[in-house]
DNA sequence: TAGATTGTTAATCGATTAACAATC
DNA sequence: TAGATTGTTAATCGATTAACAATC
C-alpha cells in the first residue's frame, strides 16, 4: 500500500481542566465564525446582538447558535441578548486567541511566500516569527517580512521562541520528516497544505487544507 | 448589521438530469479524496483495491467508502474489490475532472500568484487559463505562468474561453462587486479565498478556504 | 466449492432544529 | 407588567456504521 492519506478524522473533543466534556469540531469552527462577526460589528459600533442576529449574518439556525455559545457558559441575558464586546472577548478566550500567538512556518515556496504576507493571520493575533526553508535566497528572502533560517536550525529556534504552532508548506516528500522535527520540537498544531495525510501522535492537531481536493469537488457542482 | 458572512450551507445537492437523487457533500468531497489514491495506487502499478483498502488509506470505516461508491452506480466486483483504474475513471467521469476544466484567476495578490503557480491545481486537471488584476505589472507579471489582464477585460475574456470556474483572491472591499461581474459573464463554481460571505444565485456553488478561521479554530486545540 | 468482498438494510450515533419555560 | 430573548429539552433529521445476504 503505497502512501496514505487520510481525512481529519477526530469529531469532537475532550477539553480536560475542570470540566471534561465533548466539543464537536464543527461548533469550535464556528465559534471562529462568531468571533470575526463580532469584531465586526464591534468596530461598526454595535453593542447588543442577538442570536437571530448573529444566525442571520451567518446563515445559521438561531437555535445552533444559542446552543454553541451556551456550550460553554452562560453568556447571555435572556430578554435583552448578547453584549457584543464581552461575547467576543469570552470566545476569543475560549479560543486562546486573546494572546498573539507565535507561529512557525516551513517550507517558503509559492505559498509559503504568499502565506508570510497574508495579513488575515496578523488580523488575528497569529505572528508567523521564523520561517525555515532547505536553501537560503538572501534577495528574495530579505523582502519578506519574517526572518527565514535555513532548516538545520528548526529546532533550536522553535524552542527558543516557545513555539507551537506551525504552518507547513513543504513538498510532499519533505512532509512527513519535517512533521516528525516539529512534533519532536513540541509543536502542537500544524496546518497542512501539503496534500497528503500527516502521521503525527494523538497529542497533535493537524488541519487539512486540501486546495485541489476542494477544486475538484467543486468541479461536480458545474453546471 | 453590517456586513454578511456566512458559511456555506446547503448540505446536499440536487443532481440533475436522468436521475434526482440527493448527494451529500462530505460525499463528493470524500469522492475527489478517493479520486487522488486512485491515482496514486494507479501510478504504483496496483490494480485491484478493496473497501477496506481505500477506508484504511483514507481513514474512513469500509462501509462508508461502498456507501459513497455505490450511490453512483455498481462499481465493484463482490469477492473481489474494485479495479483501480476503471474506479478512477469512472470517479472522474462523475467529479467531471475527466477533463481539462479552465479557470479565471481575479486578484493577483501574494495568495493569487502563489495559486498561480501551484502544481497541485494542474495535477488534477484544472487549467488556470488567465488571470486579472485593477492594475498590471508588467515585469512581476511576465514571470507568471499566465497572462495577467487589466480587470475591465474580465466578461470578454471569460466569454471568449467558455471559463465557468473562477479563483477569488481580491481584496475584501472588491469581492462583492467582482463576484457580481463573475456570475454575469457566466461563473457558476467560484472558490473563494476572501473571508466574507458572498451573495449568489442559486446557481452558483461558491466553496470557502478561509485560513484565518482555520488557524483560529486551530488555536482552541493547543494544549 | 470455499473464501472474499460487494451492495444494502437496519441500527446507531450525532448534530440540527423546534418549542417553550425561565428570566430579564 | 408586557415583550423579548435566552438556555435547554425533546423531536427531527441526516450521516455513519454494523451486519449480512447476494455474488463473484
Amino acid at each position: 500500500m503505497p502512501h496514505s492519506e487520510k481525512l481529519p478524522s477526530a469529531e469532537s473533543v475532550e477539553i480536560s481542566g475542570d470540566e471534561t466534556r465533548r466539543i464537536p469540531k464543527a461548533v469550535v469552527k464556528r465559534l471562529s465564525l462568531y468571533s470575526r462577526v463580532l469584531q465586526s460589528l464591534e468596530r461598526d459600533k454595535v453593542d447588543k446582538v442577538s442570536s437571530t442576529d448573529l444566525a442571520d449574518l451567518l446563515g445559521l439556525n438561531s437555535a445552533q447558535v444559542r446552543k454553541d455559545l451556551a456550550t460553554f457558559g452562560q453568556f447571555g441575558i435572556p430578554g435583552y441578548g448578547y453584549q457584543v464586546t464581552e461575547l467576543r472577548k469570552r470566545i476569543k478566550q475560549i479560543l486562546g486567541t486573546d494572546r498573539d500567538i507565535p507561529v512557525a512556518l516551513i517550507g517558503v515556496g509559492h505559498l509559503g511566500t504568499a502565506l508570510l504576507s497574508y495579513a488575515g493571520f496578523q488580523r488575528q493575533g497569529f505572528r508567523v516569527i521564523c520561517a525555515f526553508d532547505v536553501a537560503l535566497n538572501p534577495s528574495e528572502h530579505s523582502r519578506l517580512p519574517v526572518p527565514v533560517y535555513i532548516v538545520d536550525e528548526l529546532e533550536p529556534r522553535i524552542a527558543a521562541h516557545a513555539i507551537s504552532m506551525a504552518i507547513l508548506t513543504v513538498p510532499q516528500e519533505a512532509a512527513q520528516e519535517i512533521t516528525d522535527r516539529l512534533v519532536a520540537a513540541g509543536i502542537t498544531a500544524i496546518l497542512n497544505f501539503v496534500p497528503m495525510r500527516l502521521r503525527t501522535p494523538e497529542h497533535v492537531k493537524v488541519h487539512y487544507v486540501d486546495l485541489a481536493i476542494e477544486m475538484e469537488s467543486l468541479s461536480f457542482y458545474l453546471k
